[in-house]
RNA sequence: GGCGGCAUAGCCAAGUGGUAAGGCAGAGGACUGCAAAUCCUUCAUCCCCGGUUCGAAUCCGGGUGCCGCCUCCA
């Protein structure tokens, strides 16, 4: 089997050929770094996570690059509403990104470039594109000239008519066309700027991806991804700004997930129907986020409710209990010799390979996960004892399922009120010896207001933490 | 106006020509002091109309409804 996934250059899907054989490069839209992410941002950070953790998990060294765009108008303006500078703002929410990005499972890239770290670079590239005339100067600013990339809108499929007509744009008389878009923006008092050969500005917001992507991974990138809403204008100019520049293809697989929604409608900040990753990973346990996030296949629109969530969050105990009765199982007394659950959970990861193979199919692979969810239980219900070998196969599965999606295992850390809890328990299966229920269903219910749950079982009480 | 997406059980959702995965919730049963967890059983003909086909949720045509992009936006 291998890979393969839609490509929105081509709108089709393709077998995944790298470059260079055993090797990716690829690359995410990063935040802008001017405020807390929303959950509906935490969507791409989220699902491109785990599409890399799946191809590392295939062999791939891949090699992933995420900017946090660190200048811009929208940083200027809220470091001024502030009181602060754009550099301690983007120092600020790039720790709180991290933050939440770390909490809500999401590896750290192999690389996370700033914008402002490489001016350089991007005056590198700008001049090149006036050099070759696809950009023009005025007044310090640089523009893009669209007209003079033939390929402009092969991404969104739109012609320059098609764009300009339903255009919402300011018509500007400075610039050659309307669609011409801003590589260098001249100086304004009170902004941060760098010397340039153009004068003194700041760069455009196109430009930095374009700049920095082929700074790290080479002129051609294997995986370029990101948000639906950046294929125009924001990854068309990317392809203009690049090939314009080098001649070559810039990225051979663009790949877009699909909105995160609440109330029938996309969750964006302008819109003000956000909640805060922050907020969401208080309400709601990560793994349920994650699991929630991977219930739909990455292109689809997700709805986000309440109900979902929880819904998420019960499915994602139910792994969880899964794993902690699998790893009891192992522990205790066990079978040897061949057990027809070898083969089966061999099945299941079968197919969770082929649907992951299958442009990513993310709700499918959990299907297959659940079904030996399934099998697991109710093997261990058995009368026999469980075998050996069926055990490990689910063990070996389950954790590789977990390297790839992250949604089975809570959050170890050894639990600082075990003694205690563990002082309860005694208490209440005292209490139970003696007949006494009153009293055990009262400490059981207090542990459970804890969020720490009881199960009786026949080799004594067990307890876990609510996920 | 241009471009694109979606419509599958109470809810979420996979499936894109061969007779409907999985999850959540519900019902019945087993287990339990009661729960919890778990297991077993049960729960849909795929928005509408027409067509192609031996056969369609899946293809084609026509509707209806919802959403998005064309401005900053993941």
């Amino acid at each position: 089997m291998t890979l393969r996934l839609y490509n929105d250059l081509t709108r089709k899907k393709e077998p995944f050929v790298p470059i260079r054989e055993g090797e990716v490069a690829f690359y995410v839209c990063g935040p802008t770094v001017y405020d807390y992410f929303h959950i509906g941002n935490a969507r791409p950070f989220i699902v491109f996570d785990v599409l890399r953790r799946y191809m590392e998990h295939l062999g791939y060294r891949v090699t992933y690059v995420q900017n946090f765009t660190d200048i811009d108008d929208k940083m200027i303006n809220r470091a001024h509403e502030m009181g602060i500078s754009v550099q301690e703002l983007a120092e600020r929410f790039i720790s709180a990104y991290r933050e939440d990005a770390e909490a809500l499972g999401v590896r750290r890239p192999t690389h996370s470039p700033r914008a402002t770290h490489h001016i350089d670079d991007i005056i590198a590239l700008i001049k090149r594109l006036v050099e070759k005339k696809h950009a023009y100067v005025v007044d310090g600013d640089v523009y893009f000239d669209v007209q003079s990339f033939p390929d402009y809108g092969k991404l969104s499929q739109q012609s320059l008519e098609d764009l300009q007509s339903g255009a919402r744009v300011d018509i500007d008389i400075r610039k050659k066309h309307p669609l011409d878009f801003a590589l260098w923006k001249a100086e304004k008092p009170g902004e941060p700027s760098w010397e340039s050969p153009w004068g003194r500005g700041r760069p455009g917001w196109h430009i930095e991806c374009s700049a920095m992507s082929t700074a790290m991974l080479g002129p051609t990138l294997d995986i370029h991804a990101g948000g639906s809403d950046l294929i125009f204008p924001h990854h068309e100019n990317e392809i203009a700004q690049a090939e314009a520049a080098t001649g070559m293809p810039f990225v051979r697989y663009w790949i877009h997930n699909g909105y995160l929604m609440i109330d029938q409608e996309k969750m964006s900040k302008s819109l003000g129907n956000f909640l805060t990753a922050r907020a969401a990973r208080g309400k709601y346990p990560p793994l349920a986020i994650r699991l929630f996030m991977l219930s739909a296949h990455y292109r689809s629109p997700i709805n986000f409710s309440e109900e979902g969530l929880l819904q998420a969050k019960s499915a994602a105990e139910r792994l969880r209990n899964c794993s902690l009765e699998l790893d009891e199982a192992l522990r205790g007394k066990t079978a040897s010799g061949h057990s027809p659950l070898v083969e089966e959970i061999a099945g299941h990861r079968q197919a969770f390979m082929a649907q992951m193979d299958d442009d990513f199919n993310t709700a499918g692979a959990l299907g297959s996960l659940f079904e030996t969810v399934r099998a697991v239980n109710g093997h261990i219900k058995e009368e026999l004892l469980p075998s050996r070998a069926g055990l490990e196969a689910a063990r070996r599965f389950l954790d590789e399922a977990e390297e790839v999606m992250g949604v089975i295992k809570a959050p170890v850390a050894d639990d600082p009120d075990r003694e205690r809890i563990e002082r309860l328990i005694a208490e209440r299966d005292e209490a139970r010896k003696v007949k006494d229920f009153t009293r055990a269903d009262a400490l059981r219910d207090a542990l459970a207001s804890e969020g720490i749950i009881l199960e009786d079982g026949s080799q004594g009480t067990r307890w876990k933490r609510e996920i």
